[in-house]
DNA sequence: CGGGCAAAGCTAATTAGATTAGCTTTATGG
DNA sequence: CCATAAAGCTAATCTAATTAGCTTTGCCCG
């Protein structure tokens, strides 16, 4: 019988594609077994049970969501930015709920050697950048830092939830959404 | 034997109670038993399952919640009101963590009598009146809506998530958020 | 080329948790 | 009193995760 040839990568990345498809909630051994033609025990010589897995699946979304945000985020400035930076987090949750979701609940501080760690801070730094063009009084910015995760965090979720009903509607309201950031923000600098 | 004397309501309660203190993620059917002083299949006397038990653990949760922004907002208007909100909504969240997770992910949208649908209409509608104080232009309090439910939602479900370290720091935050938004909204009336 | 060994798989068994079946007991209304 | 429905219980079942222990493959080194 000819070998699958695993690695803990594919395993992973399979484990965050089931969880986009089927919903996080149904991320479970036996399917993942299955999709990558091995049995279910044969998963355990790759991750060490499925809160690694989950584990994982977390470290993997937050960066490539810091990936794609930093990539979204060359070369603009100003209101640019914050259009970038909104609209990739965003579609990065759209694209990838499951993998999304894996990442909520889990502590954002800790070894500074976790890659779920690492990765938070380098969003936080590319919030940080958006932030920075708006030439906030130093009191500010971490207040402002807050309230951007907040309102992108919780638009993306809520999206995610119920939203996918009016997807139209959806697109304008991030727009509208925005245009007030941005605005109440110019008006601090 | 003593009979417990159980009912569904109570049931219900405990579970919320127990995902509160134990984390949604650890609420389960055996242990909610044992607070309960009943063996683990009693509790099917009450409710058809654990699926069964969050759903109504949900429309608890979003029930109260319904009813403590309703009752805060009693009296207040303009930024008050949204002060006033923003409190109730953020602080409901911390004091019952566990319940509000079972809200999450549920489809807000169904059948007119589901009490989960009922209490996310009256929240929504305690959000509409505290956006009617600013006289917003009509095409734009859909948006205004999605907003204030996007930055409190997210708001408060990071600062569950690893906020809890800085208490001082959180409440500040939210402080600034509100002024934030107060003024965002006004600039548009 | 052939031996040997670590990694990757497999089957079978165990554990944990939810759920179901079916029996027993309590409370209570007629 | 006593009939009966509801509330509990024990024992059994089912599903999913995990562990134990065996087998096979691929590959390095003599």
């Amino acid at each position: 019988m000819p070998r699958a040839g695993l690695s803990r990568a594919e395993v992973i990345r399979a484990g965050a594609a089931l969880a986009d498809e089927a919903g996080y909630a149904n991320l479970a051994m036996a399917p993942l077994a299955e999709r990558l033609g091995v049995r279910t025990p044969s998963l355990y010589k790759h991750v060490e049970g499925i809160a690694d897995l989950q584990q994982e699946i977390a470290a993997l979304a937050m960066t490539e969501l810091a990936d794609r945000v930093r990539d979204a985020l060359q070369g603009r400035s100003g209101r640019d930015a914050l259009d970038a930076f909104a609209r990739a987090f965003c579609s990065y949750i759209a694209d990838h709920p499951g993998r999304y979701t894996a990442t909520l609940g889990r502590p954002t501080h800790g070894p500074e050697e976790d890659p779920l760690v690492k990765a938070g801070t380098r969003l936080l730094e590319s919030t940080g950048a958006v932030l920075r063009d708006y030439d906030l009084p130093p009191e500010d910015t971490t207040h402002a830092l807050r309230m951007l995760r907040s309102a992108f965090h919780g638009f993306a979720t809520l999206s995610g939830a119920d939203g996918f009903q009016w997807p139209e509607q959806t697109a304008t309201a991030l727009t509208w959404m925005i245009d007030f950031l941005d605005r109440g923000l110019r008006a601090r600098s």
